[in-house]
DNA sequence: CGGGATCCGTAAAGATACTG
DNA sequence: CAGTATCTTTACGGATCCCG
């Protein structure tokens, strides 16, 4: 690690765990719940492996997680107090994005693994219906192997996402764009005008689509406002 | 800078933004109240000219803050109002930092200049008499250069800070040592209890010794409590 | 297959000196 | 006062490989 700021303020201080590259997103995936390095790396697909193996240690050593298993197999990288408590600073930094950041910059850095992968996180099941359900997303403008995409809710609520036909029946397709869904979930736009304008299709169930809204729980800083 | 985070998410989208090298230092500075370069310097002395340059352009391009004053003399800057909105992210940070960075840690990081910057800032000049305070605070541990430095307060409330003796009449003298009063000012110790354990001295107006607790303002996160 | 470590080229930051 | 210029050191990115 770097030397650090020598400085007593507790800003400072903070800044040597927290303001290194990769941190803060990391800790986004760690507060909302992944655990496991693979899950980790999913939500930080670009972040080099060597690194974030690197940034947990440094994180267990601030005291911000703990890593559980002796072994390698297995482990698992839990929040301590410290940690959970980085939620308000993590918010913090999401709240002021959503608020500040131009739209069009955030969606320049489209990403359709990322997406559906946030969007299986907060996937609100209440209104579903009490047996599985299958989604599939179409995202046209993407290459094959990220064209296609299921979401599959089980009658206990579990979700799973796939991006190879898992082969259950479809309950109702989506086909859009990427820019479009992304959108949506970020709360910049919603199901009903994407459907109004045509960028967005649904196919299937009338019942799953029309609450499409609603089930489709959105981005967890969507309900900031934009400023100016 | 380097590529980005390659997300949508607004947390990845500011930390871009927010979260490289010296940038939450330097904005603690900017919220504080610092505008010029050299006041700004004075608040982060090991950061680099060339260093600072570049981040105040960063920031001045992500729309953070503006720079007035058209020639390179007497160039000032001010945030913008999404500057002023990153208030919440610095003090949630330092919240943090007051919380969970262990006191020790902290006190391994002392520097009377910096201390002494923080303290003109924040002193709280009400209980304060009508006319011009001056305050000597001599630290004993440190070299002479960074030894003896004085508090003035003039009548109309305006502080300044000299490390070099401004020939006024002292009213009160403070002896101790830089780790007790940065311990103080962090609100990790008292006035009181350093007195009863002879690590701080005063002599002078009694009035202002007796209340030094009070006209002492400290740290903006010191009311915040350690946990462990 | 999950959970890393290693190596090397590039990019950022630190130190110090200097200038319009 | 408000920055540049230059050189060295450190961090990061990307590919590859390893091991239980």
């Amino acid at each position: 690690m770097q030397a650090g700021y020598k400085q007593f303020c507790p800003v400072a201080m903070a800044s040597e765990v927290l303001c290194t590259r990769w941190t803060i997103v990391l800790l986004r995936e760690l507060v909302a719940g992944s655990n496991r390095f693979n899950d980790l790396r999913r939500g930080v697909p670009r972040m080099s492996p060597a690194l974030l193996s690197r940034r947990l240690k440094e994180l267990e050593a601030a005291g911000v997680l703990e890593r559980r298993g002796n072994g390698k197999a297995h482990a698992e990288y839990h929040l301590t107090k410290a940690g959970q408590d980085l939620r308000g600073v993590v918010e913090a930094i999401g709240v002021w994005g959503q608020r500040w950041v131009e739209a069009d910059l955030s969606l320049d850095n489209l990403d359709a693994s990322l997406l559906m992968w946030d969007m299986r996180r907060s996937l609100n099941v209440d209104p579903l219906p009490d047996r599985r359900s299958v989604i599939e997303f179409h995202y046209e403008d993407q290459p094959t192997s990220r064209r296609s995409w299921w979401l599959i809710v089980e009658a206990d609520g579990h979700v799973d996402l796939c991006s190879v036909d898992p082969g259950f029946e479809v309950d109702l397709f989506a086909t859009t764009d990427l820019r479009t869904m992304t959108s949506i979930w970020m709360g910049l736009s919603k199901v009903k005008a994407e459907r109004q304008s045509k960028t967005l299709h649904l196919e299937g169930d009338t019942g799953l689509a029309k609450h499409m809204q609603t089930w489709l729980g959105l981005s967890p800083f969507a309900v900031e406002k934009k400023k100016v």
